[in-house]
DNA sequence: AGATTTGTGGACGCATCAGTCCAGAACCCG
DNA sequence: CGGGTTCTGGACTGATGCGTCCACAAATCT
């Protein structure tokens, strides 16, 4: 047999991908990626194959946490869907306000910096994107059954809209906009949800 | 006297602009500028210092050229402010979904590339994004005193709904989400919009 | 223990990068 | 028309980039 690797590819990944987000993919360089995860490049392109499948390895592990985190914010029982809701759009303009070194979503920058020259980065962050919306709908969903959201409105509408406010707040901090005014864009959004008569 | 300028300083920037727009800013070499620009590196540091600042000069002409749109979009008597607020949101997403090779946003793209480095980029960003808020809120008055929605909701934080919904649709575009859905947010944002009684 | 196979790290090669420099060109003014 | 000044383009520099390569290490199997 063979000598075992040394380094746990989860952590590999997982530096990557933060070294990849503070710099870009244009940004950083595979010799920033191996001081970063200690690895030499020798075992880097060994495992990984290069900086562009490394990225892309790094972007998917990141891409698949947030939308857990999603369905894992929103889910719960039908009497709690409407609050779970609410406390999921404010949470999200709260923590981006809190960030104050603007570092923003990875999926947001890689798109942002890729996605006229990359399909799969593209194909990717549909796929997270879609997942959440799927994700918002079910809990909407949920709070129409209970009688917190009007039954009328077209769940899976709502759900796409209120993930573009999401985007849209996420947009706004990454450019300064402060923590108030993001703030009063979920509350916004949340009183013009149309509730239940 | 000296030998006089043999290019348009707007059209190099122009063409400039195109060239970050493209590949972004760590990704766009000096050189590859100098191609797209016709002119020789010489006439390119000399004209404009070197890439930050000339990036700088290319993203702020772009960010006055997008908020003055936007305003020209909206302005108008005060019967037709409803009318226009519909129109430019969906044209924004008509023409987001339109954009195929999700060239996207300069100012999305270059804040997501940069917010974390450059406050320049951030701070030009956010007065960019303010500017387009005040435009929408004035809109909104005009269609409140125009008897088309609620005189009770307050203009500056349906402005700011509505522009985190532009983001969200230019966000969500990029990522690759079909035309259908985009203009989907569009109508549902307008028509959650608070009407007069 | 020796052979074999895979992992490791850093030196290396070649391309490219930002920015400088300079020899010549173009222009205005006296 | 010649001198002074700025513009121009491309050669050049030192640094850095991606990816390869290789000598050595660590493990298993016989």
């Amino acid at each position: 047999m063979a000598r075992p690797r040394e380094f746990d590819e989860d952590a590999v990944l997982d530096a990557a991908r933060d070294q990849f987000w503070a710099t870009g993919y244009a940004g950083t360089s595979m010799d920033a990626v191996a001081a970063a995860t200690g690895l030499g490049k020798g075992s880097l392109y060994g495992a990984f194959g290069g900086k562009r499948q490394l990225f892309l390895r790094a972007f998917d592990t990141y891409c698949a946490r947030i939308a857990d985190e999603v369905a894992s914010d929103l889910s719960g029982p039908d009497d709690e869907a409407y609050d779970r809701l609410r406390a999921h759009i404010r949470a999200a303009a709260a923590g981006i306000a809190a960030d104050r070194l603007h570092r923003g979503c990875l999926l947001a920058k890689g798109v942002a910096e890729l996605s006229e020259h990359e399909p799969d980065v593209v194909a990717r962050s549909r796929q997270t994107l879609e997942r959440i919306a799927a994700t918002l709908a079910e809990d909407i969903r949920a709070a129409q059954r209970h009688g917190d959201l009007d039954p009328a409105a077209d769940a899976d509408h709502l759900a796409t809209l209120v993930l573009a406010v999401l985007r849209g707040i996420e947009a706004l901090g990454k450019a300064g906009v402060d923590a108030d005014r993001l703030a009063g864009v979920a509350d916004t959004a949340i009183d013009l949800l149309p509730r239940a008569e």
